[in-house]
DNA sequence: TATAAAAACGATCATACGTTCGTATCTTGG
DNA sequence: CCAAGATACGAACGTATGATCGTTTTTATA
């Protein structure tokens, strides 16, 4: 046998990020085998190898994928907001919204850190720090502008940053609470902790 | 060879434990292997299944045991304490102080979760739920007693948890910041968020 | 339309894994 | 002080894994 009709390039590779999306996801980096991921694509477990490098490569180019883009959204959805309230209230209504949509990267994102070689990790959380540093900035702003009261600004950030986060674990977009809702709770949460 | 002088059955198994924990810390459940564990220890493979039935179980036992100690110790914590505000401020000094005290156990307990079998999880989850009761009764009574101001109980008690959660994966005891001055951060910070 | 590149197959490699087992030695209770 | 149980060794097992390779067929370029 050999090459499939209608096989494509661009759709497999696809299929391979979503299904190791999944996968992962589901169990987690090394409990996932390529030739789970092989079969869920509909390959030959050799045949990944026309499309990735290595293992560690699918792991780091989901991770990397997921931390530009994170990045990227946050740049545009803060673009032409000017005052800190209403930049934080953007980083909040942004951070959740995208947390509940690309809930397995972000899991994947952080739980599976310490599956990455060294190298490749370092590179993640220089990201992940730029995208922590997108709100120490704004907290700082309105610090100085004396709009916010906050003890210790790296500390409130990562407070914040976790709380914000932490809906990952047990949020269902299905259940009782709505997205508009868990904005508003947590906001409102948010600003109480640290308006003046 | 066979048993070597000195082979305590005690010691052997709280070495075990120990660097148990050490390992899935820092490489994760899958990633350790029981070579490697053995290794650490100073024994043989083999020699480990005198001390554990699989490797299953090891992991089980060391989360069971994190989640039983961690409701043990706040029961203690929280007896005899009746006003809501105190019980919540001593809910959180508890929580984080465990938490940087136990950061490897604590880690372990969500990170690993998935690497349980369904019965072993279920157990688990059904403690944690536990714990996480506490807090959620603490706020409950406080809104009764009209000393709260919370929109969504349940959501809140989620929010307050990964915030406090959260400093396993950045809090460095030997840092800039005290575990005092991190009490009353955190502290301020709920508080703001919850008082009426 | 000829030709190079892309994509898949199927077999295979070396390795690492969790676990079992027979045996030998140490520790301890009666 | 001796017998029974506890503890460890070292070899081995079957299995699963990530990765490689030669080959074949399809796609796309020029």
């Amino acid at each position: 046998m050999s090459r499939t009709a209608g096989s494509s390039g661009k759709k497999t590779q696809a299929a391979i990020r979503e299904a190791g999306l999944d996968l992962i996801y589901a169990q987690g980096f090394d409990a996932m085998s390529l030739r789970q991921l092989a079969a869920r694509v509909g390959l030959q477990p050799g045949s990944l190898y026309n499309h990735i490098a290595t293992k560690q490569d699918l792991l780091y180019d989901l991770i990397h994928n997921h931390m530009v883009t994170l990045l990227e959204r946050i740049d545009a959805e803060l673009e032409g907001i000017e005052h800190p309230l209403d930049r934080l209230k953007a980083f909040i209504a942004f951070h959740l919204t995208y947390h509940i949509e690309r809930k397995r990267e972000v899991f994947i994102g952080s739980a599976e850190l310490r599956s990455l070689e060294p190298r490749n990790r370092k590179k993640i959380v220089a990201l992940r720090r730029a995208y922590e540093d997108r709100l120490s900035g704004i907290l700082e702003t309105g610090v100085a502008g004396k709009l916010f009261k906050i003890d210790d600004v790296a500390v409130s950030a990562y407070a914040i940053l976790a709380m914000l986060t932490g809906i990952c674990t047990w949020y269902d977009p299905k259940g009782r609470i709505g997205r508009r809702e868990l904005i508003d709770i947590h906001t409102r949460l948010v600003l109480q902790g640290v308006l003046k």
